[in-house]
DNA sequence: CATGTAATGTTATACTATAACATATAGGAA
DNA sequence: TTCCTATATGTTATAGTATAACATTACATG
């Protein structure tokens, strides 16, 4: 898994990924169905954010489904259960880097190259866990997610 | 202006953010219109997001435009210049709390009383600042935004 | 007044997401 | 096996969010 935007061996990712969700699924009950199975591994193609139309086109010509509801279905649970994350700026979704592991995850979103990488942020959560406790404000749930540009764009740029 | 979702004289959170957005668009040469000022004192009515077609009901209704570019422009040059902010897991839009202050606001929202508080975080701008260096990282925008119940709203959950 | 720029008006459309209800499928109980 | 139930999928329709494109107006400046 990348910890930021270097090269690296990414079908260990995906594996990893697949993995993951096929033993969660297994000790949790819950069904990794074709639909859905197939939406992660769209999701795992690459570091990129897929709106849930994209996905939706390729499911269709896939013979896989053709309407709204079957992807957000699939996508629904895969966000549910931590096998993906939906990036707010974005509207789309990506599939979790991280999982297994409780996690408030920090996406670094490049404006150029579109790439989205989730990095790891124990201490992250421990600083927002004080800001909230000051406010007397209980978590649920985080969204936090920085656009720029990452290291090879910003190369790019100055040419 | 709250630093929490304590009891605040809000006719001074209203006050200061008018004056605040008079003064820097005389400074830049802004045009602070009768529709953005507008707009600006309805997203100051209280601490709560409103979505782009609630505000539009209410220019309607005022005679201020019907159609929908005229409130996305008007929140499109109150988010430009810093006067209001986008609240992505809500799609919609707040008032800034602190104008007139480079920031990376982090904003608390309440999903039961829509309550939404903007914090002051220098230091967690340092630290995502640092998260991002490591990964050599270029920040240009950040969102964060953390979702949960506020004091009260803890309270009465209990009930 | 002439000219250019910024703002607004207007129509149409694109993009994102969910409601509601029908049907099918899988796994467990009788 | 058969029935039952819960879960998942199929289908139609619609709600909600946002922008493109072009016409018109307002206004500052020379
Ligand atoms: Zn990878
Ligand atoms: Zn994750
Ligand atoms: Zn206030
Ligand atoms: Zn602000």
């Amino acid at each position: 898994m990348p910890i930021g935007f270097e090269q690296h061996d990414h079908t260990t990712c995906i594996q990893t990924a697949l993995t993951s969700a096929e033993t969660c699924c297994a000790d949790e009950g819950l069904q990794l169905t074709k639909v859905r199975r197939r939406v992660l591994e769209l999701l795992l193609v690459e570091h990129k954010a897929l709106g849930a139309y994209d996905i939706l086109s390729t499911l269709n010509s896939e013979g896989l489904g053709s309407q709204p509801p079957i992807v957000y279905r699939a996508l629904d649970f895969l966000v549910a259960n931590g096998f993906a994350h939906k990036i707010e700026k974005l509207n789309a979704y990506s599939a979790c880097c991280h999982p297994g592991k409780a996690h408030a995850p920090v996406f670094m979103i490049c404006r150029a190259c579109k790439y989205v990488v989730e990095a790891q942020t124990e201490p992250l959560r421990n600083f927002l866990g004080s800001t909230a406790k000051a406010a007397g404000f209980l978590i649920e749930r985080t969204v936090i997610e920085i656009e720029g540009l990452c290291p090879a764009c910003q190369k790019a740029e100055v040419l």
